[in-house]
DNA sequence: TTATATACATAGAGATACAAGGTATGAGAG
DNA sequence: CTCTCATACCTTGTATCTCTATGTATATAA
């Protein structure tokens, strides 16, 4: 049996919520908890490695911050970052109304 | 470079496609390709497992047909296709709401 | 003191889609 | 007549993606 992929465009959903303020990566897993259908839920497994490569590709920045005891790696969108997500939403977009396209043909 | 992945949903659009009229493999290939951006064409090394895949859950039947020489071999959707079909669009249409709730967030 | 929540991270396994290749026929160009 | 292109099927291997499972460590609540 197939098995439906629960979660994709997962880098588009990392940018959206760090257009909006500095995160850290608990606190975007929890966000996306109560946002997202629980069904897509984001596994850490999942965000991780992609924070990771958008650091590398300049697209956030991070620092950490100390808050009662525990650390915690805030990332930050970065202009280049930012570009991204710009494209990214685009081709969401598009992949959207492809799709959709299809399901209501004539 | 995490490189996009182009398409997901894709047993969505082969059912879809066939809740409208039986079709063979490479007609719903050049049907996408008109429907669907460009960019989200759908490969054959994509399509046909899927189509044996659907075929051995039960999902459509097939038959062949001789024209002009070529045989084409065409699909049609069952009964259990069709509530396969509604489960996968009421699916996509969540994860779709899911995406764009976090998009859109206040 | 034990469990739960917070917070990070990685390795391995399974799923997914594509590129690249293969077979074969028909039609049109030259 | 031959070569190429379009039609029509299909498979193998590779790369990628996401999750499961696991590991570390601290704070808080029971």
């Amino acid at each position: 049996m197939r098995q439906k992929q629960s979660l994709a465009h997962t880098s588009l959903l990392v940018l959206s919520l760090l257009s909006r303020q500095d995160m850290y990566g608990y606190q975007m897993i929890a966000t996306l908890e109560q946002r997202l259908d629980p069904a897509f839920s984001m596994k850490e497994g999942t965000l991780y490695p992609i924070l990771r490569e958008l650091e590398n590709a300049g697209a956030v920045s991070c620092y950490e911050q100390e808050v009662s005891g525990r650390t915690r790696k805030y990332y930050h969108l970065t202009r280049k970052g930012r570009r991204q997500l710009a494209e990214e939403q685009e081709q969401w977009e598009r992949y959207e109304h492809a799709i959709n396209a299809v399901l209501h043909m004539a």
